[in-house]
RNA sequence: GUCCUUGUAACUCAGUAGGAUAGAGUAUUCGCCUCCUAAGCGAAAAGCCGGCAGUUCGAAUCUGCCCAAGGACGCCA
């Protein structure tokens, strides 16, 4: 247990000396720091249950916490606040266990074993800007996860399946119509034919086939044939398929690798295609299909409903699945294969509902056990600046590697030329490029829709990624500039800003914790600027190396170290890598 | 129409298991580099927390109604 769980369960057991039965102190950092570092609030509370006034409840307590020789100047304030101070001697002390083992302060949550489908690439389709929500949180959620514990495996769960792909693979047909993949005398091995595609040119194929598809009637018709041979393995369609398949997943693997995203499962929608057997066998067996305007439904509004909840489509009336049904078929694929604990879907909202609809179905299927717990991780949407989803001038959707460059061309013209070579430039702009997008897209919780403004994620000053880069890389420079100087222990905080710097380090197993539950990241965003500013603040007013004192130099060098090695382990998590200089 | 989400400083956002004086960044104004990276530090100014009522010792936070914006609501994925 971390050293403030440690620190809390002693509060409750003084209170209960006290002689009040209490579970949640209700302690927690001061939001008057003037009248202590903590405060302990439920007096307050524990006044109507034993009929009492909040200040002499407090005064009991008090009298009990001034036994303790950690806290020192414990007041009672207002209606019945407690307000404690931990002495000096006590803070150095955690500081140190602290500085010996990280561990000390981080509460681990679970061992469970957890399958995070996040992404939400599509083949053929260029990534937009809003893939980086996605992308940016599971990553995140995951690596945060594995620290509390937990055994995650990430999916990126790619869109490969369905019509969009049929009419891929018919407008190249349309334009290459004598590659051998149309030619049904070829018999030879389509693995050694070169496509004359390109993912570029993938990625303009595709909005000009679905708009066709559209306007065209006779196309829509000859897609739907296309993507009726795809599925069920024609020789030519299904191997152009699979050909678009790995052209596409090459371009978006080195995007996620850019943006340190990393999957440990690249399934497919389409690989979940093999369970449709048994899925269809588990959900006859359970006797919940319907007929209903000639598709194969499952009922899934219950009478406590108030809120819209349609059936869910198993068999569309053409005889195809929806992608409801896919997803079922992945639970499905995903219980065989690694038989995890909880499934968490890092999802836009606006498919809150499909999901809703897919678990319900699952659970009537009896497809997974009960105690999988399967969860939505909703994000919300990235807005233009008129609050609808964002669009480029020209109307389109601005492509993620376009919003990268971008703020690479800002930060390559602040790159520091006499700390960091010129063969390094352009890497290092790059690595603090996507520091300044995914911090930027961290701050706001996650479930909330946001403005997406090219200018705040090219912003390089303040509370952003660049900040945060630039303040590990001059703690990391001063620590090696002190290479030489033997430094293990914390003697003294000498001043306010140390201690509120200790409060904050010792603070961190709370904010994990908050953070897991809530399965968002903005306060670990918010925590990491928090912590380094109180740094920056720090070692603005002192100089470090030049310090005569050697106790208080040796403990200044042990609290860098702490901040430093804090914040490379939440920069981690973030998935923000640091460059060595900048 | 039904349901969900949101409304906090000029802008973008935190804060919502009720707690003391509502925070941050940006923008604005003013200070700080002979010394560990100034992408830094400090200061000032900026608010009827959408509105009205209620619950409570205490409400940005909970409840009700209203106003405004966005989203979802069976054969696209």
């Amino acid at each position: 247990m971390s050293l403030i769980k440690n620190l809390e369960k002693d509060i409750i057991n003084i209170i209960n000396t006290a002689g009040y039965n209490v579970v949640d102190p209700m302690f927690q950092l001061s939001n008057r720091p003037d009248l202590g570092q903590y405060q302990i609030n439920c007096a307050m509370s524990l006044a109507k249950q034993y009929g009492k006034s909040p200040r002499d409840i407090a005064s009991d307590i008090e009298k009990e916490l001034e036994k303790d020789s950690r806290f020192t100047n414990i007041n009672i304030a207002g209606p019945g606040f407690i307000n404690i101070t931990l002495t000096n001697d006590y803070l150095a002390k955690m500081l140190n266990m602290v500085n010996d083992d990280i561990r000390v302060n981080i509460d681990k949550k679970s061992n469970n074993k957890v399958i995070l489908d996040y992404g939400g690439a599509n083949v053929a389709k260029a990534l937009h800007v809003g893939h980086l929500r996605s992308a940016n949180i599971g990553e995140a959620l995951k690596r945060l996860a594995r620290l509390l514990g937990y055994e995650v495996l990430g999916d990126a769960h790619l869109g490969d399946y369905g019509r969009p792909l049929g009419f891929v693979v018919l407008e190249i047909k349309k334009r290459y119509p004598d590659l051998p993949y149309f030619d049904s005398s070829y018999t030879g091995d389509y693995s050694e034919i070169e496509l004359p595609i390109t993912n570029v040119d993938l990625e303009q194929i595709y909005p000009y086939a679905s708009l066709k598809a559209k306007e065209d009637e006779a196309y829509l018709e000859e897609g739907r044939d296309v993507t009726y041979k795809i599925q069920n393995h024609v020789r030519g369609y299904y191997d152009l398929w699979k050909k678009i398949v790995e052209i596409s997943k090459a371009d978006i693997k080195q995007i996620y690798d850019d943006l340190n995203v990393h999957f440990e499962l690249w399934q497919g929608e389409s690989d979940a295609m093999e369970y449709m057997p048994e899925l269809k066998k588990i959900f006859e067996e359970a006797n919940i299909l319907t007929e209903s305007e000639g598709a194969q439904i499952v009922e899934v509004k219950t009478p406590e409903d108030t809120s819209p909840m349609p059936p869910l489509l198993f068999i569309k009336s053409n005889g195809t699945i929806s992608y409801e049904t896919t997803d079922l078929a992945t639970i499905l694929e995903r219980k065989i294969k690694y038989n995890p604990d909880e499934i968490w879907y890092c999802i836009d909202t606006r498919q809150e509902l499909h999901f809703a609809q897919v678990f319900r179905a699952a659970r009537l299927a009896n497809l997974i056990s009960e105690d999988v717990n399967l969860e939505v991780v909703g994000f919300g949407t990235m807005n233009g600046k008129d609050g609808k989803p964002f669009k480029t001038r020209d109307g389109g959707v601005m492509s993620l590697k376009n919003l990268i460059n971008l703020v690479y061309e800002e930060t390559l013209k602040r790159i520091n030329p006499a700390t960091v070579p010129e063969e390094e430039r352009q890497s290092v702009a790059k690595t603090v490029a996507i520091a300044a997008l995914k911090y930027a897209d961290f701050l706001p919780y996650r479930g909330t829709d946001y403005i997406f403004e090219v200018e705040k994620f090219a912003d390089l000053e303040g509370k952003t990624g660049p900040y945060l880069l630039y303040s590990v890389i001059r703690m990391k420079s001063l620590l090696s500039k002190a290479k030489e100087i033997n430094y293990k222990n914390m003697h003294i905080l000498n001043s306010d800003i140390e201690k509120d710097i200790a409060l904050t380090i010792l603070n961190l197993p709370l904010i994990l914790t908050k953070s897991i539950e809530a399965k968002s990241l903005n306060d670990i965003a918010e925590y990491l600027y928090k912590l380094t500013s109180q740094y920056n603040k720090f070692y603005n007013e002192n100089k470090i190396l030049v310090e005569d004192n050697e106790k208080l130099r040796e403990s200044w060098l042990v609290l860098t170290k702490v901040v430093y090695s804090i914040d490379t382990l939440l920069l981690d998590i973030l998935g923000i890598r640091v460059p060595e200089k900048m």
